[in-house]
RNA sequence: GGCGACGUAGCCAAGUGGUAAGGCAACGGAUUGCAAAUCCGUCAUUCACCAGUUCGAUCCUGGUCGUCGCCUCCA
């Protein structure tokens, strides 16, 4: 079975084609440094990490580079309206996009090119578009000339025939054609500026991808992802550019589009004020259900953000968890958890990748549904890769896990007798497939104690409760059950639960938890 | 006006030319003083509607209805 992917350019699933056997070079369209990072940032970085992810999984040796726009106008209005120089709302974002990013566990590019650092190749493109007839200098401008090349619109399915009528766009004497777009900015007085032959000025917004994209990875590669918004004209453009300065007509490989999120059913808009920061998000929920909440549905189709949906991801996330720490809780020990680098990031080598427990087992020692469940951890991994190798199919990829669970959870129930090296390696191989899997998705960051507590700690914030005042509570209900006065016992235990703290009696006391969707 | 996506159980959501994964909810059970939490079990003769192709379509073709997105330097 080979990786198929969702190709925008012919809108069909093809099988990944390399330029270099085994090797993938990938672009991302990144972030435009001005504002705090939202979910639906979160949701692009997310969409292109599992296909990072899953293609070193299967053993690519993969290049990656993903940019940040650290100028444009919105950057330069909102230096001028703190008064200050560009750079410091840019650093400023920068960080914030590293913490939302590193938060969630985005594996960080190979490369992260900045549009300010790639001045000199930025004018150097205009330059060669210029002198090979596709671009036009005006008044300091610089524009390109859609009609100069043949197939303009091939990849958002338009032609310029057709953009006439009823097309919103700007009238401008001074384009050959409406849908010329600018190469080159000439610098209003106070704006940000470099040196050009065509006087004082800034990049246009397009170009930077494809001088950043040439620059890290080649002329030419095999990915190009962003947001499905990007398709036109961003990326209409960047082909129109590259494939005319370069005079070819393959410039990419394969384009790949993320669908974009709505909030409660609307779009996102600043107007609306429903956007959701990434950093406030996790003050809320764990991060990996944010991941668990993206996972569920295809990266290409709309995904509606909404409590609902975030309170049963963080419900499936506790499933996957609950079984994960029973399996540490049987073997006794668990599995080292990686942590960020220094600078929190996180990096390839951090990846799960420890040799397969089942490899050497003898299928033959077991019987009936050990047997069975023992086959079914072995086909899991194929499972979970014919799933992904499907366009990155993660809501199939864990139906399997889940399914799997079921199985597992069953038979756990049953109490088996983990001193037997048989059984034992059931189990370890079982928790083994959580892991690898969780490299490919990115889940179990932790073990299952440090996530039940986190969840707990979490959600106390939003309780209005003390653990101390818990604990208290406890007590008199304690004392209350050892009167056997049932009355006064439900009664704190009720009054607990309308706080959303839920109290479990077991035969070493009386434990407590918060209970989802609590507060807001 | 142009381009495009989607419509699968109460909700979210995979998927296949031969009679529908998974999750949440709900219900039943184990457990419990009773509960909660957890675990197990049950839960779509049916895949918006109509017509066509086919031995057979939810999956292919055409049409209808509905929802949504892009065409505005929004991932």
């Amino acid at each position: 079975m080979t990786l198929q992917l969702y190709n925008t350019l012919t809108r069909t699933k093809e099988p990944l084609r390399t330029a270099e056997p085994n090797k993938v070079r990938m672009y991302v369209c990144g972030v435009t440094v001005y504002a705090p990072s939202h979910v639906g940032h979160a949701r692009a970085s997310f969409s292109f990490d599992v296909v990072f992810r899953y293609l070193l999984h299967r053993g690519y040796e993969v290049e990656f580079a993903k940019n940040f726009t650290d100028i444009d106008d919105k950057i330069i209005e909102k230096a001028k309206a703190e008064g200050v120089h560009f750079c410091e709302i840019t650093d400023r974002y920068i960080a914030d996009f590293y913490d939302a990013m590193d938060g969630i566990f985005i594996l960080r590019p190979d490369y992260e090119p900045k549009c300010t650092e790639h001045i000199d190749g930025i004018v150097a493109m205009n330059a060669k578009l210029i002198e090979r007839g596709h671009a036009y200098a005006v008044d300091g401008d610089v524009y390109f000339a859609v009609e100069t090349m043949e197939d303009y619109g091939k990849l958002s399915r338009r032609r310029l025939e057709d953009q006439e009528e009823g097309a919103r766009v700007d009238v401008d004497t001074r384009k050959r054609h409406p849908f010329d777009f600018a190469l080159w900015k000439a610098a209003k007085p106070d704006e940000p500026s470099w040196d050009s032959p065509w006087g004082k000025g800034r990049p246009g917004w397009h170009i930077e991808c494809s001088v950043m994209s040439s620059e890290t990875l080649g002329d030419t590669f095999d990915i190009h992802g962003g947001g499905i918004d990007l398709l036109f004209p961003h990326h209409e453009n960047e082909i129109a550019q590259s494939e005319s300065a370069m005079g070819i007509d393959r410039w990419v490989t394969h384009w790949m589009h993320n669908g974009h999120l709505t909030i409660d059913s609307t779009k996102m808009s600043k107007s609306l004020g429903n956007i959701f920061g990434v950093n406030e998000l996790l003050a809320r929920y764990h991060p990996e259900t944010l991941r668990m909440f993206y996972l569920s549905a295809s990266y290409r189709a709309p995904l509606d953000y909404n409590e609902g949906a975030m309170n049963e991801s963080e419900q499936r996330l506790e499933r996957l968890y609950g079984t994960l720490g029973q399996l540490d809780a049987r073997l006794g020990d668990s599995v080292a958890r990686p942590a960020a680098d220094d600078d929190g990031g996180w990096r390839r080598p951090h990846l799960y990748n420890a040799p397969d427990p089942l490899e050497g087992v003898d299928p033959s020692q077991f019987a009936g549904p050990e047997r069975g469940l023992f086959e079914q951890t072995r086909r899991l991994m194929t499972k979970v890769e014919e799933a992904m190798d499907d366009d990155f199919n993660t809501a199939g990829a864990l139906g399997h896990l889940f399914d799997y669970v079921r199985r597992l959870n069953k038979w756990m129930a049953g109490e088996p007798d983990l001193s037997d090296a048989g059984l034992r390696a059931i189990a370890t191989g079982a928790r083994d497939r959580f892991y690898r899997i969780g490299a490919i998705l990115g889940l179990f960051h932790e073990e299952s104690v440090a996530f039940f507590e986190g969840l707990r700690d979490r959600r106390l914030k939003f309780v209005g409760m003390t653990e101390a005042e818990i604990e208290a509570a406890i007590a008199r209900r304690n004392q209350a059950r050892a009167d056997k006065d049932w009355a006064a016992s439900d009664a704190i235990r009720d009054e607990l639960a309308a706080k959303g703290i839920g109290l479990k009696d077991g035969p070493e006391g009386t434990g407590w938890i918060v209970l989802r969707g609590v507060g807001g």
